[in-house]
DNA sequence: TTAACATGCAACGAAAATGTTGCACAACGG
DNA sequence: CCGTTGTGCAACATTTTCGTTGCATGTTAA
């Protein structure tokens, strides 16, 4: 899951996509400095990693934002901080007993 | 800083100095399936991410969690979420209308 | 002082990620 | 029907990432 946002390209691609418009991989890829098959191998691992999901239209593919997938990957980072900020918590409680 | 938490060692990484305790890159190798080395490499990228610090203890050098560092990652993440749920909330308006 | 210990640095190899190009094919439009 | 368009697939090159091994160095403790 971070992995899949661990790529400046594939962030690029969200943000696009956080505009709400369905779009396709010949839209997505103007204004990207790669080809158009780079963009669709990005997008598969979007894919895989359930930020996004496809629709076909006619020729065409376009993607569009999965909310869920950042709420998702937003709540395992939660759960995450809430267990450190708890653990530093007793240890420094312990230490200043 | 997402490619910093991309990665399943550097993950485990983070969830043993979960625990708030200071650990030596001896303690953090063991239980893991790697070498010293690929630890030490790993602890550099997370500190490059500001996820962990260091405090050299004589011969020993014990690897800290830094809680901001997760709370960034984690307000990144939800400034975009925010964002495309603003985004595909106005789409689904604009189409009922 | 000297042996044991924790670590750093550098060289190297293997695998994965990223990107490209060339060709094929189905859908659309005049 | 035929050219254009949006896309898929496959082969390939390059770069990064991840891991290892070997040796050097400072610290500790008997």
């Amino acid at each position: 899951m971070f992995a899949a946002l661990g790529d400046e390209t594939r962030l690029q691609l969200l943000v696009k996509l956080g505009t709400g418009e369905p779009q396709s991989i010949k839209q997505l890829t103007m204004d990207l400095p790669v080809t158009r098959q780079a963009v669709t191998r990005h997008l598969r691992v979007l894919e895989a990693a359930k930020f996004v999901t496809q629709e076909t239209h006619g020729r065409e593919r376009r993607f569009v934002a999965r909310q869920a997938g950042l709420d998702e990957a937003h709540h395992a980072l939660k759960v995450v901080a809430q267990q450190w900020e708890d653990a530093l918590q007793r240890l420094k409680q312990f230490i200043e007993d």
